[in-house]
DNA sequence: TCACATTTAATTGTTCGCAATTGAATGTCC
DNA sequence: GGACATTCAATTGCGAACAATTAAATGTGA
């Protein structure tokens, strides 16, 4: 009793949740990557995509603000994914601050190329869906509270 | 009725659990920034510092086992903790081919200065213990067979 | 209108993360 | 013992991710 058991240490990187987090984050890396290489795209491009396929012709801002990126990533990423021929990036003319992100046919057309990944993914859990939309809820849940303690 | 419930939708992107996890990976990260940079670590050199923590004098390899990263990434970061003179690099002299990281007086006495970030973290998280450890070990559980899909 | 603050993207520099390759050390099989 | 495969770290190249800065456009208040 002396001794603190290992399984209540904090500072033990089992017991850590970040840690959970973080590692689960490049495990779905790893199996998106193949799924992605025929599309040819990286996870945080899908992302974007996933994002213009909702809506077409979204100020960059915007994008930042649903995947949580800023400029400094999006920029490149998007002048990437220009270079490819998926989004077209035009100033706004009523606003000359702000570009928009606008898909190509290609970039619309790649949707349907998309539509088995996220059953693929699915699969790869080994999970059910319901099981995973809580999962989802409560890392969602988690992941604004943190957000909220950033802002202070 | 005809049209897919967007709250079913599969290539919706806050339908997405590897969204989520990949949003809140993001998110600890930035709790843990101000957190770290106290401490001059990144958040991967904090994990690796975890892992030498709990055991002195590990492998490279056997590092990269436990938090999923190859000599790609491990070398160049192993080499700015040793600039900073928190760990040891040596050749094995039983098998030549193996680095073993070692703490110094100062990456050893860097655990106190570490021992109020899990807490921190915790409260950030604004949630009770128990419902952390139960998120993690289902986080855990999906890792694990996410990696397992991988090695096929 | 003019001075000043705010907003927005782009840029620069550092660190991860990983695929692919290289090279040295070790293990294995004949 | 020698040919061959395997293991391990290091290296190279590319794409994020982010802090900090810059520059241009817009908004605001005297």
């Amino acid at each position: 009793m002396a001794r603190k058991s290992s399984t209540l240490d904090p500072q033990r990187l089992d017991n850590q949740i970040c840690f959970a987090v973080y590692s689960a984050a490049h495990a779905f890396n790893r199996v998106y990557k193949p799924l992605l290489d025929r599309l040819g795209l990286t996870y945080p491009q899908y992302l974007v995509m996933l994002v213009l396929w909702e809506r077409d012709d979204v100020p960059l801002k915007e994008i930042g603000e649903k995947l949580f990126l800023d400029s400094g990533t999006l920029t490149p990423l998007l002048k990437r994914l220009e270079a490819a021929h998926l989004v077209k990036r035009t100033r706004s003319s009523e606003d000359e601050r702000q570009v928009l992100i606008a898909l190509t046919p290609q970039g619309h057309a790649l949707k349907d190329k998309a539509r088995s990944v996220p059953q693929s993914i699915l699969a790869a859990s080994d999970c059910s869906v319901s099981e995973l939309v809580a999962m989802k809820d409560e890392i969602v849940a988690l992941r604004d509270r943190l957000n909220a303690v950033i802002g202070e």
